[in-house]
DNA sequence: GAGCTTACTGAACAGTGTTCATTCGTCAAC
DNA sequence: GTTGACGAATGAACACTGTTCAGTAAGCTC
């Protein structure tokens, strides 16, 4: 029974090896393009051996993506002492922008592939909880506004607004993502295309704090 | 010389049927899953029959994307009677959604895939042409709201502004082509994330036209 | 007719994800 | 200490992919 426990850590040892070399060679190469062959030849195993561990190539980025899911929601989790939702919205969108941006290839596997992920009992379960999805986060910020009496009378519903705020932050890194390197488009820098986006929206959404006009303050917290 | 022509004529002819059935086939099951030997089977070809006509499977969609691109540029062309730069602004949205939601494995190879493109001669000379580019058309209606002083003064910008609104829509297209079917999020209706959005922006960008804040209009042309 | 060009074929290539019978080492029970 | 079961890992295969290439056959020019 001492010797059930090693195999156990040691079953699970292997899995991480193999999990470890796919994301390594995942975010360096994008999925299409490593091969389990390669994967395998990085743990110096045979192709073979990761279906003793996993389903198939997809399950591979399937369990990838939940630990990513997981970190970004541990990631917005880490901004829940700020307590004025416009200045969390703002961080929100300053911190899923840079997770995108640094890891370009996971966050294609995550939001830009249609069903990458079937979410298991365990997942669901975080469904719904701020701490633990990612999107409950964003929305309870917005539901909070809203009842604080801190939007535009017009907009009462959380989900539309997250969604619409998601939408755009999503736009933004995906076409870095996939057009940056494209000469076509004279980019102007993503700093500056993220503030704009953020400034706009919610100034939109959210009361004029006194001023007629929102003095757009130039200044923002790092 | 008279053989030369129909010879041409023919060779014309059979690269469109092959066109023809790769755009249907991309269409309805998605680039990676088509293969070239259905293409061919759809034809009554053999699949090598295709590399007469092609360099290879990437220049068949290189090839669709082309005539998308000039398709999108074209529809943009027929706005360009509105002369109000913001109206023409809110209908370029309406199309691009449109557009992006009708043909979504299309849209995906336009603009979620890397290098999708690399331009060639005659492409390139269509840049920076708003009759031909699509790009060029939305930029020069944000140039006209500039210059006609219809913007926020601190919005000088039309690059910046062109690629932050074109961001959101791509965000907003780009997850209903990709998540639309997850259950993770209660998803609102497309038009009403693509009006919340539309107003946000040019609301936040334009100057408000008398009303001390400008009454958001229900009403909206079909 | 001879010779040339051209579209097209059939068969192969290397490489992919995946499967499966087999091997091998470890452990539990007798 | 031997036996039997189990589970991890292998090697060889499978069907399939995009792609190549020698060969064929038809149509053109001379």
């Amino acid at each position: 029974m001492a010797s059930a426990d090693r195999r156990l850590r040691e079953r699970a040892h292997v899995q991480e090896r193999i999990l470890a070399a796919a994301r390594d060679l995942f975010a360096q190469h994008g999925y299409e393009a490593v091969t389990l062959r390669r994967i395998a030849a990085a743990i110096e195993y045979t192709p073979a051996a990761i279906y003793v561990h996993f389903e198939d190539k997809e399950d591979l980025i399937r369990t990838l993506c939940v630990r990513d899911f997981d970190e970004l929601a541990r990631t917005f989790a880490g901004l829940a002492p700020i307590t004025d939702a416009r200045a969390r919205l703002e961080r929100i969108a300053e911190e899923y922008v840079r997770f995108g941006l640094e890891h370009p290839n996971q966050y294609r596997l995550m939001f830009m592939n249609p069903a990458c992920v079937k979410p298991d009992e365990e997942t669901l379960q975080k469904k719904g909880d701020p701490m633990r999805d990612g999107y409950s986060f964003v929305r309870q910020a917005f539901e909070q506004a809203i009842v604080a009496r801190k939007l535009e009378p017009e907009h009462t519903d959380a989900d539309l607004l997250t969604q619409t705020y998601w939408a755009g932050l999503h736009g933004l890194i995906a076409l870095e993502i996939a057009l940056a390197s494209d000469p076509w488009v004279a980019w102007r820098d993503v700093k500056a295309r993220v503030d704009l986006l953020v400034r706009s929206q919610l100034d939109a959404w959210f009361l004029a704090r006194g001023a007629r006009r929102p003095a757009r303050s130039r200044a923002k917290r790092g």
